[in-house]
DNA sequence: CTCCAGGGATGAT
DNA sequence: ATCATCCATGGA
């Protein structure tokens, strides 16, 4: 077994893995067990330090100097989180967030674990997205064994793609699994590759995945701040664009998704991807919903939202 | 532009 | 135990 010990004084192990940018950790043992890459890791916090440990190193572990330059590298702990944060907007609702999320990271993913990932996020909520993974995981990934913990690996696209729609429906998919399989099939013939796009510019890249099944605005926003580093992707969820409509735009009666994304762009600049984590994360685990306090008092309908949406119909103001 | 399938966990009654 | 709600992509 090896065993690692990093400095981290300014990460949340928890918080990063909870905090809907990745799906398959889990808690084990006062700490969490997952995969990174096909490495079955534990990892638990204690202190200022990270400790990690697997059962062998592999070929992607020795190129990254070990387990402690995968695990730094894949927790971001480069990251220089003190100087991100300086960088977000001065407004209550992000210093709210701020202090929140203190030792929050973006992580690196694997790209097509990833992208399949996000693909099989639409119209999912966490804990359900987090099913899904760990389906994928035990019927096509390949197990490990860590601490006594059960984990699997990731399914490579070739995997995938040798499957049927119906087996990955099984996986609790629903329209999704068109979707992933159709992806899955043109990352596996070669007909995009994952590696090379991250070449492109931002905008480049998010127009090319767009092109993929299944892969929208939102989901090409994460996969290109979850696995390409591209910090200043700005995915806009309905929990983003509930916090926007209220801290910035409470009085706008015309809002549209161009002018939140041109926005959102201006305004948190070069690392609006983690001022929108810390956005998201604070209000996922703070927000609950509102029906809760406002349901029977304010005579909402079923419970349904004040503010229009994006999505709702009607909300179009061209 | 508008409308809505899709599906399973989760929360409300 | 039933019923409504949550979600974002894609196609009609």
């Amino acid at each position: 077994m090896e065993r690692i010990q990093i400095a981290a004084p300014d990460f949340d192990l928890a918080k990063t893995l909870d905090s809907g940018q990745v799906f398959h950790w889990e808690q084990a043992g006062g700490g969490f067990v997952g995969t990174i890459g096909d490495l079955a890791i534990y990892a638990e916090q204690s202190g200022g330090f990270l400790k990690a440990s697997c059962r062998t190193l592999n070929l992607e572990c020795k190129m990254h100097s070990g387990l402690e330059g995968l695990v730094s590298s894949y927790f971001a702990l480069d990251h220089p989180l003190a100087e991100i944060c300086a960088s977000f907007p001065n407004d209550p609702t992000m210093d709210a967030a701020k202090t929140f999320c203190r030792g929050l990271r973006i992580i690196r993913q694997p790209k097509w674990e990833c992208l399949a990932t996000f693909i099989c996020s639409s119209m999912k909520q966490v804990a359900h997205i987090r099913q899904i993974s760990r389906k994928l995981r035990e019927r096509f990934g390949e197990f490990r064994e860590i601490n006594d913990n059960r984990v699997y690996t990731f399914p490579s696209a070739e995997t995938i793609a040798a499957g049927s729609e119906k087996e990955l429906r099984e996986c609790a998919l629903g329209y999704r699994a068109k979707n992933l399989l159709a992806t899955s099939r043109q990352v596996a013939s070669g007909k995009i590759d994952l590696e090379q796009i991250g070449s492109l510019s931002d905008a480049a890249l998010h127009a090319r995945l767009r092109e993929l099944p299944g892969v929208g605005a939102k989901v090409a926003n994460c996969v290109m701040l979850f696995a390409y580093e591209r910090l200043r992707a700005f995915p806009i969820d309905v929990w983003i664009e509930r916090v926007l409509r209220e801290a910035y735009f409470s009085r706008a009666r015309k809002l549209n998704a161009g002018r939140l994304k041109a926005f959102t762009e201006r305004y948190f600049g070069e690392h609006g991807g983690y001022a929108q984590q810390y956005l998201f994360h604070h209000a996922r685990i703070t927000g609950r919903r509102r029906s809760e306090k406002a349901g029977a008092a304010r005579g909402v309908q079923n419970g349904r939202r004040c503010g229009v949406s994006l999505h709702d119909k009607g909300s179009r103001v061209k």
